[in-house]
DNA sequence: ACTTAGAATCTCAGTGATAAGCTATTTACC
DNA sequence: GGTAAATAGCTTATCACTGAGATTCTAAGT
């Protein structure tokens, strides 16, 4: 047998027989909705991507870092972090992997002895020329379910989904559990 | 000093000085951009999520299990892995927890004995009225970067995207690596 | 009845990733 | 020029979650 998954991510609104009453109001239960679908459609696509991916025994954080160098060239394990989101450990710890594998190595940073940069090496370059059209060909497949000229309308509104909600983030720096939420 | 995080999920198309050149094509390229800002809106609004959630000292998950209770009312277990999308073995240390917090309990399925109902106890239930419009609200905030009939025309984009991935999914069923990938 | 396949859940070892704290280095300010 | 704050990356402890197998039960076939 095998453990198997499902797919969906909560975040309904529909009650039932012992259910509390949910959302009433009409923006809110849109915006619920819209959250689910999104988190839906990422999902989806995350794993048609991931599976892809794997096929190449990559973990979707290291084929980021690959793909990151190959588009860019070397760059500082800073940079690298910011393009792939992964913790500080993180870093070091892909960066690690990937340079067991051969095809990832670090060089010194003249200019700051506490840098190091990331670099492909040649057989890193190689692979990525390998897989990576293939991959970006996948991700297209993918996307197939939209016309073109939807895509782009759809890029947009997620582009300002993204930015708006990165905005709130910023503001409300995330206050501790049990506490009385500030001074007054 | 504190092990920050940055905000970028790769695959994008520059070269640089020693990297290789990139995607050409323009349908891809589309794709691959709308893939870029997927993500990224996907993270922008799911870090929001996530950090009012663990404000009550729950995980995404954890939360998910409860509002699919708090929202359908007792449900077995498997149903409620299929909602929140987490492996069996998931599903059993989640409600575990929640139970040893006193906010979820078991109940044996008369019809049949395999199974197991979860529900939420009255502090479940509680603690979910407490603060489940409040998340709503975080939720519709997040959103307000679009208008209300644009969230509309997005969530069903949305939809179609996550429904032809998904197809794509199932057809492809990821293949091992090492070995040449069909029989022609 | 008996056997076999299939399901629902649980057990448990393993994994990817984070978060703090640490060291080495750089930058800014006096 | 010397000291303090900030920065880049590494180390370690910890954690939520996965995946395969074990367990218990149901359903179907003989």
């Amino acid at each position: 047998p095998k453990a198997r998954r499902a797919a969906a991510t909560g975040t309904a609104a529909e009650p039932a027989s012992g259910a509390a009453a949910a959302i009433t109001d009409v923006p809110t239960a849109k915006a619920l909705k819209l959250w689910v679908v999104l988190a839906r459609a990422y999902l989806a696509v995350s794993e048609v991507s991931s599976a892809d991916i794997a096929r190449h025994d990559l973990t979707p954080a290291e084929f980021g870092i690959l793909e990151a160098l190959y588009h860019k060239g070397p760059l500082l394990l800073g940079d690298v972090q910011k393009k792939v989101l992964v913790s500080s450990g993180g870093i070091t710890f892909l960066v690690d992997r990937l340079a067991a594998r051969g095809l990832v190595e670090r060089k010194a940073c003249p200019s700051d002895r506490r840098a190091r940069y990331a670099a492909l090496t040649k057989a890193g370059s190689r692979l990525m020329t390998e897989i990576f059209p293939a991959h970006a060909a996948t991700i297209r497949e993918a996307m197939a379910g939209i016309g073109r000229a939807d895509q782009v309308t759809l890029t947009n509104a997620l582009k300002m989904l993204g930015k708006a909600a990165a905005e709130q983030m910023s503001q409300a720096p995330a206050s501790r559990t049990g506490s009385p939420d500030v001074t007054g």
